[in-house]
DNA sequence: ACTTCTTACTTGCATTTTGCAAGTTAAAAA
DNA sequence: TTTTTAACTTGCAAAATGCAAGTAAGAAGT
């Protein structure tokens, strides 16, 4: 994405994750998925182009990043930035609405509520480059 | 809107406002906007082809209704319903995160953070048909 | 009364995004 | 070494988006 619309942050922030999938994909990292095939068995069915194509825009956009493949493998496993991480309460207060809001949805599990930002991002890379 | 891809709340919740115009009606509504061309006016610049539309699908998944036509008016204004303005939350949120996680973004003033779901909706029609 | 303006849209068409299905490449398992 | 599995890519149809122009009805000006 180059530009935004405007500078209010609410249409900014569509400019990024505005569409059906980004906060599905979130939602989905946020409960413990971390490859490609994790995401895709979600109960929503998202299909392998348009998984490919948001990971790559999530990652461009700085909310998830891969981490370097382990011995043997060819790519790394996905995690939530920081700023990835900073999207949870929206995806907390989205849940809150379409549970209250919309009838008969799931209730999700309580560690999804209790998940916090800090929780994430654990922040490796560089030490234990062994 | 037919159905939901799943039972999840958040995909659900993405199926009604998971696209980069719906959430920027709701915070121009909040923000006072009850006409058309209050809508248009926003700095986004939203085009007629798709405000009519999108209003068209906010108002059939109950978020925002239309008055009944005052005198010499062809058409009421709009105002979210109690299912809208409780999507504030929602939009608070995602300020909260474009502020915070973008470079350079406005600053909402006090009174968007300010609204709460229970100041819409004030539920009126039959009274007062004098 | 009559032109002009404004509001609230609709229509047409090009571009972009989404969705389904199938193909590819490399590593892991049998 | 054939078969699976994981992680994508490619092709193409369908839907959503965006721009521009057109329309209809009430309001305003003269």
């Amino acid at each position: 994405m180059t530009q935004f619309r405007s500078g209010c942050p609410i249409a900014s922030a569509l400019d990024i994750i505005g569409d059906k999938w980004s906060l599905v994909i979130v939602r989905a990292m946020v409960m413990g998925a971390t490859s490609y095939s994790d995401l895709l068995s979600t109960p929503e069915k998202i299909s392998t182009n348009i998984l490919a194509e948001r990971l790559r825009r999530l990652e461009d956009a700085g909310l998830i990043r891969q981490s370097l493949p382990r011995q043997g493998s060819i790519r790394g496993a996905y995690a939530l930035t920081a700023r990835g991480a900073a999207l949870i309460p929206v995806v907390q207060e989205l849940a809150r609405w379409g549970e209250s809001q919309l009838p008969d949805r799931w209730t999700p599990p309580d560690r999804f509520y209790a998940a916090r930002p800090g929780d994430f991002d654990v922040r490796d890379g560089d030490a234990a480059a062994d």
